[in-house]
RNA sequence: AGCGGGAUUGUGUAAAGGUAGCACAGCGGACUCUGACUCCGUAUGUGAGGGUUCGAAUCCUUCUCCCGCUGCCA
């Protein structure tokens, strides 16, 4: 690990930790990430994600994939693929570590049956009603009449419970450990029980299935992990995971860590209530570009990359943190500004009428794909008298400082082609702007001018009349629910704002553009970054220049 | 109120007793063939009180506030 790089606190431990006289002294640093799958992956999973693998890496250590699939009533197969998927498209690799925890059922099982024999388990036969009501409070210890039941008896019934002799909720298996901790998980937790469901994977094999509580320690244990990553509100499970880990016998003793999990302003990550918006058919799904899932980031136009980034720059710590949106913006406008090649496509148009030039002439402009790049080249693109320009480009009678096209205003440069100076315009007669004219410069082709005078105005994207195509862009929202998480309730699909998904059609594009395919529209579109804002009509628009519609012209 | 965590600027995160820094957001300006990018400048912070010390975000102490936890979910 770089000596230059400050440490987060997970980093100091595991280095405490493989350093001389440390737990894992002379140990290959090993994690996990342990999906359940039960949803897609979200940007708050993509945390997690970078800690487990990005740890691991940091110390040359590995890390395993693992399906954390113990209770087969919420978990399916289609998950399981998309999750893998996901992961690789983010850039993390596990080769050839990727386990099930369903695959330890039989040794769990094992373990089970051991601790039961070491007096340190029982079957319990209280129902969920009873088990509720002997629970106790912070100030009455729990009761459990069948703590003290013979351990040979206790071996039959969960043996019987195994074969599947008993109905659901008749019977649990449950540690015995302190019926009067303040920590209600150590008030003997169940640690097994009965479900006749079908397991995605097992089958109908068991029909009793362990706890989280009792099999995410093993699973660690088994697979040799040294340090157990999760969120903090696994805190108070971590006595719990040290007494499985030191009761039941396992080749290794894994250190649970806990973290923050993420919050982004805005934003809901909550895998429970994006399932509700797809299964209550509120978005399209899980890949919705709307969604804040890796698969709707993607079709959203985020790169890989940009999502990494951000998750370097948010940082590690225990306190609960709810991030600014405008950081991940930030990330993806940096990685596509590098990147991304560039094509013109004007959303709201208007003809721009160029008075000197022949009419029914043309010519092609070589245009850039990347400013930034050279190696990108340049593209052909058609250039003729009449064009398209943003609607936002003119302004009859500018405000201060604007310069862009505006009658006797500023020389301005449509990008790649020549200089040009508005003249006027045409109006209808309720005084709205049809075209707008202007004169150029025949010295300029290419953009600069003969003389080498200064050019004035902005350099503004445009598309030629004769030759664009209309397409439909549709611009995604990245934020579409209520900003205020805590009013989430029962009524939370009312906060959807369905204006957020928004069609703007009239959007001229260069000719290339007609050759996209629908999703590749996305690609194309990526070439600025179009979000909008959460109540945005229409919201902030990144399109080959910066610029804020719902605010006009900004400055 | 029992148990467990936590508190650094608008947001997030550094500083292991020695100049409170960085990023995003904001504001002002410069530059630019994208009003982007880039660059420069600028405002805002150690929850409160007491103590130890030449010196405290950091150590001690008292207080305050915040978060999580009574599923046979993970």
């Amino acid at each position: 690990m770089a000596d230059n790089d400050s440490r987060n606190f997970i980093e100091a431990f595991v280095e405490e930790d493989i350093a001389p006289g440390g737990r894992f002294e002379g140990m290959r640093v090993h994690t996990r990430f342990p999906p359940e799958p039960n949803g897609y992956l979200h940007i708050g999973h993509c945390k997690a994600l970078c800690i487990d693998f990005g740890t691991a890496a940091r110390f040359g250590g590995i890390c395993n994939l693992r399906m954390d699939d113990t209770n087969p009533a919420k978990e399916d197969t289609e998950y399981v693929d998309a999750i893998q998927e996901d992961i690789h498209w983010l850039g993390f690799d596990w080769d050839d570590r990727f386990f099930y925890g369903s695959d330890y059922f039989e040794k769990t099982y094992e373990l089970a049956v051991g601790l039961i024999k070491k007096g340190l388990a029982y079957v319990c036969e209280l129902t969920p009603e009873q088990f509720k009501e002997y629970r106790g409070d912070t100030a009455t210890p729990a009761r459990s009449p069948w703590r003290d039941r013979p351990i040979e008896e206790s071996l039959d019934l969960f043996e019987r419970m195994k074969a599947g002799e008993f109905p659901e909720g008749k019977y649990t298996l449950r540690a015995k450990i302190d019926l009067t901790s303040g920590n209600f998980n150590m008030r003997d937790p169940v640690l097994y029980r009965i479900r006749y469901i079908e397991h995605h994977r097992q089958g109908t094999k068991w029909c009793i299935f362990p706890m989280y509580d009792f099999a995410h320690p093993i699973q660690d244990a088994l697979e040799g992990i040294t340090h157990s990553l999760c969120s903090l509100e696994y805190e108070d499970h971590r006595p719990l995971y040290d007494w499985v880990i030191n009761h039941v016998d396992v080749p290794s003793k894994p250190r649970q860590i806990e973290f923050a999990r993420l919050g982004i302003t805005n934003t809901v990550l909550s895998k429970r209530k994006l399932r509700r918006l797809v299964e209550e058919g509120y978005v399209s799904g899980w890949d919705d570009p709307r969604m804040p899932t890796l698969c709707g980031l993607r079709r959203r136009g985020y790169t890989p990359a940009s999502i990494r980034a951000f998750t370097d720059k948010i940082g590690v710590a225990k306190v609960p943190s709810t991030v600014d949106y405008s950081l991940l913006e930030a990330c993806l406008r940096d990685d596509l500004n590098a990147h991304a090649p560039r094509r013109m496509a004007v959303l709201r148009p208007v003809k721009l009428i160029i008075d000197n030039y022949p009419v029914g002439a043309s010519e092609t402009v070589e245009v850039e794909n990347n400013p930034s790049d050279p190696a990108a080249g340049t593209r052909p693109v058609r250039f003729s008298r009449e064009l398209w320009v943003e609607a936002e480009d003119f302004m009859e009678v500018p405000e201060p400082k604007y310069k862009r096209l505006t009658p006797n205003g500023p020389e301005c440069r449509l990008k790649g082609a020549y200089l040009v100076t508005c003249t006027g315009c045409d109006k209808d007669e309720h005084g709205n702007v049809t075209a707008i004219h202007c004169t150029y410069d025949p010295a300029s082709r290419g953009g600069d001018p003969a003389d080498g005078r200064k050019v004035k105005g902005a350099t503004l994207h445009w598309v030629d009349a004769a030759t664009a195509v209309d397409t439909e862009a549709r611009l995604y929202a990245n934020l579409f629910l209520d900003p205020d998480p805590d009013s989430f309730g029962d009524a939370y699909v009312e906060h959807i704002n369905p204006e957020s998904l928004q069609t703007v059609t009239g959007c001229k594009a260069e000719a290339a553009l007609a050759e996209a395919k629908p999703h590749d529209d996305f690609q194309f579109l990526r070439l600025g970054y179009f979000t909008v804002d959460k109540d945005s009509a229409p919201g902030r628009l990144v399109f080959n220049r910066s610029v804020a519609l719902k605010d006009g012209f900004k400055k």
